[in-house]
DNA sequence: TTGTACGCGTTATCAA
DNA sequence: TTGATAACGCGTACAA
């Protein structure tokens, strides 16, 4: 493996020059570029990503945060990061936590030693110990979808609450009376945005809100099968159902298909978050789109921002849309 | 920021007792790892990543490079790679080309530096040019999925062959005698290993087969759909479609709704790879399923235990296996 | 068991 | 415009 040192001696210039021809700096003459990329090219020398990075004390790799890149919502955000990242010439380093809050404190207290340049994350954690790690991440960072409690940083996110509110008023306009809501942790900011639209579409319908239609702390496939098995319990049964998110919509599918029930004949459904297959399901599901592939773009951008020196960013809010397709229809009159 | 020569100094040691210290190392006593832990600890000293790579020669970081980390199929094989790393305390940089071979060659030359330890790779690009960046690597390469034409290294891989080969036999069972395959480009291995089966498969029922029913060189939704659209101008129809990959089987999935056509009653679908959502399509799609996430997790483990200093690791081959739904059935009688 | 001192390969500073 | 050289922070022979 050929170092500076080599290419130096075969250009015949100092190492320095080396360094700022390579980097097709101004202060190098055409000529001693030529020589220098010459020399590299023929040494097939590439700078050591370590040194440069110890040197530099900053190396150029992004830290992605997920809890599961199994779930085709963060692996879009990941895809924006990366791509976005790729431009400044920064790679992606992508951890996922299986939704385990311990895995997930773990990961991020052994990138303290400064792999990372920046880090972008969405977090399931709520415990202390985790927001102080979270808080004592080096370099940069960036919340993405969520933020946890007593965290300063910048966040991306869409306007939950907004989207949420407008999307169960159609619901009531269709002529739905009880719609239920599967929804996150009490925890998750997002939990709680979605749930204040959705209270604020009831109110605005002028319809009490029984506590039993609201469903907490589920999330994954396994939380939305259980959770609508607890619906479906209910008598009467809610004739709507809004899913907090798209795994846990796919769980709750599952359970309907497993009572035999009929969407939307028996019960409507409406998911936070699109999947490609979505308009292919029997029936194709509606949905609340959110921009996750321009999440992750944004996110990086925010940290390649910070990385560049600039303070004082504010959070990102990108439109979600309503996507409707045949799960949403009237109630049945029975 | 701290450094060893600041917790060197408050534990009253040598810096290089402070790196034994920490790493426990056995000719340590036990009061001098009190005294630098301890030192440590206050000083929330966290060795440099980029110094010890530098000293070391090797960084703590494996590559997984992927034409895109938004197919679940790859989604899951990073998850297990990932898994299995962190056992041995490597994390992930996970670099996804859009299915771009320029991109992915782009990529994989800007890793020459170092950056990772080892190298997972599922690659598009066929051209020398390629091949030769890939065979370039620096530590350790491991291939998933397939081998690119002239590289040698370990291979992670079901048997193609034979379990598509089963799974036709089996709709040629059920009467079909035209059924028809969407494959993906020519020189990809994998495409070669599942058209070999399904041919032997014709074979096997004494059918010829003809070469419209092929549809080469598709990849992704936009591939599936507009081949499936090809197929189903022909006449007669085939009676059974077979999709080279999972989103290949999403855009024939969608081709098939817009021409409003039924399956299985019009045509039968069989998936390689299966999808949380396949369940629960309409028709539950039949699929011949990968197991995604331990192929990650043989990856690391080729690459860790070649870090280790192993040679000569052979192929991993896993078994795949059919899961039977209602998108196949026999062909209609008319 | 512990300390000293050098090397790892760049980049940055300062002088020329 | 270019060169000499000092960091960067850790790992590790080698010495004690």
């Amino acid at each position: 493996m050929a170092g500076i040192r080599d290419v130096a001696k075969l250009a015949g210039v100092s190492t320095a020059t080396v360094t700022r021809a390579l980097r097709d700096e101004a202060s190098v003459t055409a000529a001693t570029k030529a020589k220098v990329r010459a020399a590299a090219l023929r040494l097939d020398y590439v700078p050591s990503a370590a040194a440069r990075a110890l040197s530099r004390g900053r190396s150029n790799l992004l830290g992605l945060f997920v809890p599961d890149i199994t779930n085709p919502f963060y692996a879009q955000v990941a895809q924006g990061l990366e791509d976005r990242a790729a431009e400044a010439r920064y790679h992606c380093v992508i951890a996922s936590s299986h939704l385990n809050p311990e895995r997930e404190r773990h990961l991020l207290t052994s990138f303290q030693d400064g792999t990372l340049a920046g880090l972008a994350a969405t977090t399931v954690g709520t415990d202390e110990g985790f927001t102080t790690a979270l808080g004592a991440t080096r370099g940069p960072l960036v919340l993405v979808d969520r933020r946890p409690r007593g965290i300063k940083a910048p966040l991306v996110r869409t306007d939950n609450r907004k989207v949420t509110r407008g999307a169960i008023s159609q619901l009531f306009e269709m002529g739905h009376t009880r719609i239920a809501m599967i929804s996150g942790p009490r925890d998750f900011d997002t939990a709680c945005q979605r749930l204040s639209g959705f209270r604020l579409a009831y109110k605005a319908a002028g319809t009490a809100l029984p506590d039993e239609l609201i469903r907490h702390g589920h999330l994954g496939e396994a939380g939305g099968y259980k959770a609508m098995n607890e619906l479906l319990e209910l008598d009467p049964r809610p004739t709507a159902v809004f899913c907090f998110n798209n795994l846990v919509t796919v769980g709750a599918l599952k359970a309907i298909r497993e009572a035999r029930l009929r969407i939307p004949t028996d019960i409507s459904i409406l998911a936070f978050d699109d999947m490609n297959l979505f308009p292919l399901v029997d029936p194709p599901i509606s949905a609340i789109d959110q921009p996750a592939y321009e999440m992750g773009r944004a996110a990086a951008d925010l940290l390649l921002r910070q990385l560049d020196g600039e303070r004082g960013l504010g959070d990102v809010v990108l439109p979600a849309t309503m996507i409707m397709r045949e799960s949403l229809a009237p109630p049945s009159t029975r």
